[in-house]
DNA sequence: ACTTGACTTAGAGTTTGCTCTAACAAATAT
DNA sequence: ATATTTGTTAGAGCAAACTCTAAGTCAAGT
């Protein structure tokens, strides 16, 4: 069990920035008899997890509709929680692509500029 | 010799981010004598390499910096233009490993969530 | 002659994802 | 007892990169 302080230095996001999520029900953690935050294990993982998606550029409204999907009713939502990911993965694999390219362009400038 | 709109199609920017890259100073188009925007042949492949700089996440802040300084004195400002090119060159390689990663985890929430 | 359509500008508005502030509560340190 | 620290909230503010609007010019088509 976690205090928010911990969980912002162990996951590396803002407390401002835990909160936030919270607020706009990306995910709902549980509150002690002072009113504050206690993470367990699953909520790093989970968000973890969401450092994943947004550091690979999936919206936070995405992400928060996963989530629903997810709380909601795991088993039923099962094909419709693969689709998104399975299209989400396809796009970070042409933006892996994408930046490829742009990297190839970037060097070719660099050995241009070198020799000058 | 291209127009806005030519350009817009050709290099994908809509004819505001085109028109708001000017006001930024990220780059000057001279005008016809009715005022309208003549782009010629380099002017794309500096909009292209923007577009590259910009997929990447350099900031357009940087990209008017770099572009303020091959415009100003070229040669004076080689080493300094490579040193960005480097380390934007650098902040992509490390981007792309985080992606890569990130795709792992993705994956292997998929294979979780298929095997239900 | 007039409508249509493409261009121009300055400046306002939008979206996303934070980031900060103010005001307050509770526990600990001196 | 009081100051400091850590937490809470609602809501304001911010930065980046567009994106749109209003008002106007100009040339071509009917």
């Amino acid at each position: 069990m976690f205090n928010i302080t911990e969980v912002s230095n162990k996951i590396g996001l803002s407390k401002h920035t835990l909160r936030y999520y919270e607020k706009i029900e990306l995910l709902i953690i549980p509150k002690d008899s002072k009113g504050h935050r206690i993470y367990k294990d699953a909520d790093l993982s989970a968000l973890t997890f969401i450092k994943c998606l947004t550091k690979t550029g999936m919206p936070l409204d995405q992400i928060k509709e996963l989530s629903r999907l997810a709380l909601k009713n795991p088993e039923k939502n099962t094909k419709h929680i693969l689709s998104i990911l399975e299209s989400h993965k396809n796009k970070i694999l042409s933006d892996l692509h994408e930046s490829k390219e742009s990297l190839k362009m970037i060097e070719s400038k660099i050995e241009l500029a070198s020799n000058l």
